[in-house]
DNA sequence: CGGCATCCGGTTCGATACTG
DNA sequence: CAGTATCGAACCGGATGCCG
C-alpha cells in the first residue's frame, strides 16, 4: 500500500496511479487463457499436468505464463513438493476465489445465450 | 437453431458441437477490448467516435474489428443514419446488456483488489 | 464521420529440445 | 514432472491513406 501522508482523501496523483493499475490488472486477467484456468482450478487444488488437461487447447507455454502471472497478482497459489520427480500444485487464494465467481457468470451467460448467438450470426450481415 | 428432430435430450453430437461454440463465443468476448467496449456502452447509445474517446487507448481499426464482432454475436445493434456525413450508433441489446452483467462485476472486482494485488505484486518472486 | 485496405513492426504462441 | 530456452510462424495492433 501506499503511503499516504495526511491528506484525508487521495490526490489526484493516487487517483492516476490506481486508474493505471487496474487497466493493466484488467489487461492481464481478461484474456481467455487466464479466464479458463481460473474456471478449472475452481476450488480444486490441481497439479500443473492436471491443468493442462483440465483447459483444453492451451499449450504448456502458455500455461506456465498465465500461472506465473495469476500467481504474481496474488490469485493463485504455488506449493512445491520438493520431491522427485517434482509435484507442483497451483489453488486459487480468496481473491481469486472472488474473481471466479464473476468468471463463472460469464460462462453461465456464454452457455444461456448460444442459441440467441447462433441465431444472430445466421443473420450476418444484416 | 438447429433441427431436433425427435429425440428430447441432445445427442452427443449436438453437445459436442455447443461445446465449441461456446469456446468460440468465450474466446470472441473474453479479451480486453471487447469487455471495455461493452462496459463503455453501458445503457446508452453512443457514436463510433464516442466510444473512441470513452475507451481509452483503443485505436479506430480495433473499435471497427470489435464492434463488428460484437454486431456479429448479436451483442450489439448497429445503426446508420444515412445523413451526411455519416451518424452510426452502437447500442447493447438486452443478451448485451446481460453480459455487461458480468462485466461490471468483473470491474468492480479489480477496484476492490487493487491493494491487495499491488501488495502482492511486491513479494514476487517469494 | 465511419469504414476499409494496406503495410509492417512487435508480440504471441506452438513445437521442440534440454535441465533438475 | 515441471520449468526454461529457443526458433519460426501466425497474429495483433497501430499508422496511414482513400472512399462514400
Amino acid at each position: 500500500m501506499v503511503t499516504k501522508q495526511f491528506s484525508g482523501s487521495p490526490d489526484e496523483t493516487d487517483l492516476r496511479r490506481a486508474d493505471s493499475l487496474a487497466r493493466e490488472i484488467f489487461s492481464d486477467v481478461a484474456n481467455k487463457w487466464a479466464l479458463l484456468i481460473i474456471e478449472a482450478l475452481g476450488d480444486r487444488t490441481l497439479r500443473f499436468s492436471e491443468v493442462l488437461k483440465e483447459v483444453d487447447g492451451i499449450s504448456h507455454k502458455m500455461l506456465t505464463q498465465n500461472l506465473r502471472m495469476l500467481e504474481r497478482n496474488g490469485l493463485v497459489e504455488r506449493t512445491v513438493y520438493p520431491t522427485v520427480p517434482p509435484r507442483v500444485e497451483y489453488t486459487l487464494t480468496e481473491p481469486g476465489q472472488g474473481l471466479r465467481g464473476t468468471v463463472h457468470l460469464m460462462c453461465d451467460w456464454t452457455q444461456q445465450h448460444l442459441g440467441h448467438i447462433e441465431e444472430a450470426r445466421g443473420r450476418f450481415p444484416s
